[in-house]
DNA sequence: TTGACATATTCCCATATGGGAATGTATTAT
DNA sequence: ATAATACATTCCCATATGGGAATATGTCAA
């Protein structure tokens, strides 16, 4: 059995490098798909594929507008993404304490 | 194309639920492959496939103990997710600013 | 309508899984 | 050396991609 389908799982939407290029780009403001096609330099139908994805996990919205389609990231959807990495946030940090402190005995020789 | 694979990029190893839930199993201490085996019910060379996963992304760390194999999450290699999901914050959190001055002003009728 | 734009969808295909089953490899116990 | 224990790896297979090319759909302009 392979992966859970991408359309399942934000996690799974982000782990594509170009989706994550996507929401980069369309974090500050709503964007044609024209857009995404020369910032990214991905073929159209590819974006549109994407955007597929993304919106169907909710990590963007859409808004017609004519014959142009805004997309724009929907931070709120990343959150728990967020919430997920904070949770090893404190072991990190103790990482961290232990290579300092550990710096800090060696820069102090025959200190007796 | 299918999507690079899982043991080139941290983003793609953590989009597997499994190897999410291990690394949520051995943050805070290591761990043998068996128990890790005994507290997700899955397989052993299911566990192994994953952990090798992790281990080559550098999402865990592991040290032999006679026959067993100890593994520890290596919180740190998680801190890129955290960081590049990070950049949204601000994004959310303007939108729940706006979400909330919006119930402000509606909980406020007729002031004039 | 007809045509030009802007996107979305479909088809085909090579590749990356992830699980199950079987097998291989260390390491310790006897 | 032999068996048992604890893992790792390999093989086979059904399924989910992602890209390229072609085609379909929707909207605006003339």
């Amino acid at each position: 059995m392979p992966r859970a389908a991408t359309t399942s799982d934000p996690f799974n939407a982000v782990a594509e490098p170009r989706r994550r290029e996507i929401l980069n780009f369309l974090a500050l403001e709503e964007r044609p798909v024209g857009d995404i096609v020369a910032a990214l330099e991905l073929e159209q139908p590819s974006v549109s594929k994407h955007l597929r994805v993304l919106l169907d996990v909710g990590l963007v919205n859409v808004r017609r507008d004519g014959r142009r389609m805004l997309y724009r990231t929907n931070a709120e959807a990343i959150r728990p993404l967020h919430e997920w990495t904070r949770t090893f946030e404190r072991f990190w940090q103790n990482q961290l304490h232990r290579v300092k402190e550990r710096a800090e005995r060696e820069s102090e020789p025959k200190k007796d």
